[in-house]
DNA sequence: CATGGGATTGACT
DNA sequence: GTCAATCCCATGC
């Protein structure tokens, strides 16, 4: 069972914090997602702000799609592509909860601290051996893919978006309240 | 064609 | 707290 196409077709804040709650899965591997930024192209932080090149093809393509690319030369970040066809918009997942396949994460991260495991942009995709490759294939029928809320959902809350440079001040961070798999403690400007 | 910077992480002082 | 690693690609000459 995954996520529609519908899903994602919608503005990229509502995904962003509707996502925190489902599971990320690749292979035997599996987490639910604590921790998520929302990015859209009228906004500079975002990479489809300079239109449309080689790198964000894939933002500006059909919902529901992986968006992967390599951050500082070493890691990978996986996003989940937003809003229609034509607009660039994506939800960057920041940091799970592992529920499945842990001893691969495990052998993939070189770490066995369930807390060290997911809980960083970068971290998760190592942990789930999430590459470029995966750029551009569905989050339904492809390698990897984003499943509904097992549970209820989570009290969400949201914050400033971490470690970059431009639009620092817009609340566009969303995690699941409380969860200790976020990448980074939650600020004292927590907003519910 | 050359250069600079980045949605990060992990090791070290 | 500070800092280097490392590569894709956007930008500028």
């Amino acid at each position: 069972m995954t996520l529609e196409p519908a899903f994602y077709d919608r503005p990229v804040l509502d995904v962003a914090s509707a996502l925190v709650g489902c599971v990320v899965r690749r292979g035997d591997a599996a987490g639910v997602i604590v921790e998520t930024e929302a990015y859209h192209e009228s906004e500079p932080a975002c990479h489809a702000f300079a239109g449309l090149t080689a790198r964000t093809a894939t933002l500006f393509g059909p919902p529901g799609r992986a968006y992967v690319y390599r951050s500082y030369g070493i890691h990978a970040l996986l996003n989940a592509v937003c809003e229609p066809e034509g607009i660039g918009a994506a939800v960057l997942i920041r940091a799970l909860d592992p529920c499945a396949g842990l001893a691969g994460m495990r052998a993939r991260r070189g770490r066995s601290d369930p807390e060290d495991l997911c809980s960083g942009p970068g971290k998760l995709a190592q942990a789930l051996g999430i590459g470029l490759e995966a750029n551009g294939t569905d989050l339904r029928s492809g390698p990897v893919r984003i499943e509904p809320r097992p549970g209820p959902a989570p009290a969400i809350v949201a914050g400033p978006r971490i470690g970059i440079t431009k639009a620092a001040d817009l609340p566009w961070r969303f995690a699941a309240a409380g969860s200790r798999h976020v990448s980074r403690p939650w600020p004292a400007t927590v907003a519910a």
